[in-house]
DNA sequence: TTATTATTTTAGTCTTACCTAAATTTTTTA
DNA sequence: TAAAAAATTTAGGTAAGACTAAAATAATAA
């Protein structure tokens, strides 16, 4: 059983791996907020147990063992994400951060049950997709709101979950997953977009955009 | 905020406690199945911290805080057991063990949730009082069917919920919470028991029987 | 009331996962 | 392409919480 924290390691190097870019020991020490020294042995240690692959400044690769292992945890945030917004009513914006924990001690009995009590959900509350138990992922098909093209019309799949303040202002302006919107200017000076959602219009700042992920409609 | 494993102490020193007697190094290392010396030392630390007062050979004593302390894991844990019974439908004997890790990880707000979704429940699916925020705990008067007398009627209140094998056997033979059964014999030579629930009637080991909380009725 | 036994404590280690400070190595820039 | 900057690694430490073996202390029995 790996320990929590090679747990934690597994599932940011996964995340980061995702985002295209190498993971490089210091992109990880930002990530997992620690120190790049303790990166390096943790990395090695790893590398040892054939979890990774590691070039030095080239960055670390996760092997087919390790990608199982990150996906395994992934799963069960994600899934623990949507029981508690489910089943105990917590807001979006407060159930990463519960999730983090819970992830690490969940049997696979309790995945099972939590799952069948879902009724066997593919996304979670924020639009990513929850890994199979056979390792394999739906892809979200998704761009960055802030490349959407003036004039569009474009649907919300997914909102990046690791920003609670991002996922209230969100809340607040009436957008939530599978909600259209649409694209009315864009501001050149800031790259902000002046957006429509149902009557209103509103102005949305590109940070914002940048983190909404949407498909044209 | 304590460690994972003060906490287990907490618990656990509680728990001796209220069986009555002592609370002694030796007996709380086999508790816990660690090495007496490693008692010794925490056993240090934690009155230091003044959650404990202790005198060699003759036990340790929780203080307010102490006490505090061990009630808030013990109403997590049988807050969780509840939801993973009621909620979850795990059955009575997996509970324990799967809230062992939990109760360590729950955040306040999560308790109040689960407490809340579950209707304020009292007592844990064992029978055993969930203690209420303000450190206050219901008592519950029962005696161990093994002291029951021959002729009486008595219902089950409480059953130990330690040992997954008895809980087991518990439900097999059609015993449950609140379920009345009667006391037809007692067999003098090894202490078991004649007992019939509904029509049917069965003997009882006495170690089951001294598991086994009733009261009179 | 002394000897035996049981309990507790001390002393010294180990592992995990982190740290800082000081090399070392690679990459980038001038 | 050499100097500067950035990234990485090494070396040495720390804190928790466990361990074993040996020493000390207390309880019990003869």
């Amino acid at each position: 059983m790996p320990s929590i924290s090679v747990e934690d390691y597994l599932k940011h190097i996964y995340y980061l791996g995702e985002k295209g870019g190498a993971v490089t020991t210091s992109l990880l020490a930002a990530e997992l907020k620690i120190a790049a020294a303790s990166v390096t042995d943790m990395v090695k240690k790893l590398s040892g147990q054939k979890y990774l692959r590691h070039s030095p400044y080239r960055g670390v690769q996760l092997t087919e063992k390790g990608r199982r292992s990150a996906l395994k945890i992934i799963r069960k945030h994600r899934l623990w994400e949507m029981f508690l917004s489910e089943v105990l009513h917590f807001r979006w914006d407060e159930i990463h951060e519960e999730a983090e924990k819970f992830e690490h001690i969940m049997s696979e009995k309790m995945e099972d049950k939590i799952d069948e009590v879902l009724g066997f959900p593919r996304v979670d509350p924020h639009g990513d997709p929850i890994p199979a138990k056979d390792g394999t992922v739906k892809t979200i098909v998704a761009f960055p709101l802030s490349n959407a093209e003036e004039g569009t019309t474009v649907r919300v799949l997914r909102v990046n979950d690791a920003n609670p303040e991002l996922l209230q202002y969100v809340s607040s302006i009436g957008l939530s997953l599978n909600k259209k919107l649409g694209i009315k200017q864009r501001i050149k000076f800031d790259n902000s977009l002046v957006i429509k959602i149902g009557s209103k219009e509103m102005t949305i700042s590109s940070l914002a955009a940048e983190n909404i992920f949407v498909e044209s409609v």
